[in-house]
DNA sequence: GGCAATTCTTCACACGTTTGCAATCAAACA
DNA sequence: TGTTTGATTGCAAACGTGTGAAGAATTGCC
């Protein structure tokens, strides 16, 4: 609890100013090798480490970057988040942790935050973020590297997967087992991402010339409890898809439990797939067919952009591909299992 | 990226010193309530905030905690740091994240970060710190307060569940099912946590006079990966266990899947529990019985211990009780199965 | 031994704040 | 008119650091 020792008390133990001491411990070469030496020996049993609050002062960066996401529970920015804060350490960058639990009060308090502290930058892992809110952030005029959500301005680059690409492929694959009627439940949170995968749905039904059934397209919160919700709606109808594309990974653990109980067998008679490939989706009965998104890169490459911009130079944000995991949670529906059982 | 506006930029439009704004925006009783007024209007419109790291060097204290996680991916420490930002933000303190992958390296340099920042405190989340590790905290002579590992030090308190009892209470609920032989995969990480899990275990075996088989206790790591390996080690016994006290639900998962392929039907033909209660316990199949540690809570009680200790008050460590959760992972043994049958 | 050149160190200021103390000013009082 | 009082504001120092420029000490040269 006691004050921390500062540059001037090594520069009175040794007997030299401060201005040496700091030339001293930055290997300036100007300063006598066995002054330099004396120096470093005694800042060693002291224990002391150069202030960067001091520091920042006079070289005007915190050396700090932001991170706000929308709740780090959440495993998917949990591995964000691990990405960012290697890549951003090993830089020298410390990173600030704040959750806006997509409160837009929370939100402007964050940047508010972020602004008194003088971060060199902010990452925002979610493929939610209002116009508002970017808004306040580019007002900070510094960097800002976004996640899932392309989103173009002065300062704002970011980093995503391909996501109607790889849309596209996970509902080519449901087809190509023999599927014709599939659903898909989106997020009811308005993510970017969202919008891009029921496009890519969109697409390769249309191209597939099948008929485009809205019934078939749902919204719910993306969480299990939401998924359990969509896919009772989705079963209630008359005609029943025989698969089903979920926003992600959680959902489909939702859907998953849900048609446990209501004795509709996976993949047998529904098949059924998520998003982002979370550890559990190699655990789920039955493994789930997924997307897998490569979450410590995408995060790493967020900060490696981030990063670039701080040194002012030119970035340009990064699309990743996505890729198609297929386990046991889809397989062909039941007229065909019949044909190929013979 | 230009210079932010600073208090001195203020006070030359309004016509004032530095001095005077500093006050008028502290809300300082002393200055004229009209130019306060128009300093507070200027203030406004040119979107100045004061700099904490400015302000930081004379206040002494940068209104920061450090946070050190072994691996923010892991959804039980995502929940802890959850409640803790949370606190923390309500008090005007930001959260530094940072990630040690139990890298013992990884931790020094964690530990030189937070020094050279000059954090006001730190909290650890992890319920394996070394002792190395702690001393190296200790020497930067504030507060810390580590979770789920109580470990006595001057400046050092934690928060826990009671591990001991909790584990009494899942062992006790797997013997009053009618087990006899239940198995328990701990952490081979050395985790203070394990060390207590595995005595509840013990010690209630032992009340209920039952013997104690070594075999039938086993070690691995906490992850799906490691519940696998594990459980595959257990069922190769002449004699089988027909439960299992697994270490943490990700552990479970592993077992869960593992008997699912070994065609060993669950809860039928094995028990199985976790510990933890994170989402997924309710969406396994079928759902997990577990031990609930709130641990949103747990990361806010502890960012409060850190608070008080950091205003110079006394604190004391704080065990909370963890929640049996009881689904439909565990069931009566076989034997008696038959019995109640009839 | 005197002077210039070289090597090393200190001085002084800056960064953005807060705050004790002195200074200014106007009003009130004698 | 001179003095006191009270209200308001500015000055200056401090926090811990980096750095250009000036100063001091040493060395080399004639």
């Amino acid at each position: 609890m006691k004050r921390p020792v500062s540059i001037k008390d090594i520069g009175r133990i040794v007997g030299v100013s401060h201005s040496t001491v700091s030339r001293a411990l930055s290997q300036s070469p100007v300063v006598n090798a066995d002054t330099a030496r004396r120096i470093r020996q005694v800042a060693r049993e002291q224990g002391y480490r150069a202030s960067l609050i001091g520091r920042s002062l006079v070289m005007r960066r915190s050396m700090t970057v932001g991170c706000v996401v929308t709740d780090i529970a959440d495993p998917f920015v949990g591995g964000v988040v691990d990405g960012i804060e290697k890549v951003a350490n090993q830089h020298g960058y410390a990173v600030f942790l704040a959750s806006s639990h997509a409160d837009p009060k929370r939100e402007l308090d964050v940047v508010r935050s972020f602004h008194e502290r003088r971060v060199d930058g902010v990452i925002v892992p979610s493929s939610r973020v209002g116009f508002q809110y970017l808004r306040h952030l580019s007002a900070l005029q510094i960097p800002v590297v976004l996640i899932n959500n392309q989103h173009p301005g002065e300062y704002t680059y970011s980093v995503n997967i391909d996501n109607l690409e790889a849309a596209r492929r996970l509902t080519f694959h449901l087809l190509e087992l023999g599927h014709r009627r599939v659903a898909y439940i989106g997020s009811r949170q308005g993510n970017q991402s969202d919008a891009d995968r029921l496009s890519g749905y969109r697409s390769v039904i249309r191209e597939a010339r099948l008929p485009f059934d809205k019934d078939l397209v749902v919204h719910a919160d993306p969480t299990p409890e939401g998924g359990r919700a969509a896919i009772k709606r989705l079963l209630a109808l008359r005609r029943r898809p025989t698969a089903v594309f979920c926003y992600d990974d959680l959902t489909a653990l939702g859907v998953l439990s849900a048609a446990r109980s209501a004795g509709i067998e996976v993949p047998g008679d529904l098949s059924v797939t998520g998003f982002d490939d979370l550890y559990i989706a190699s655990y789920t009965d039955p493994p789930l067919t997924t997307i897998r998104q490569p979450m410590r890169e995408m995060g790493g490459r967020a900060a490696e952009i981030l990063l670039g911009l701080m040194r002012g130079e030119a970035a340009k944000s990064v699309t990743l591909s996505g890729e198609l995991v297929v386990r046991a949670s889809t397989a062909p529906p039941q007229v065909l299992q019949a044909v190929r059982a013979r």
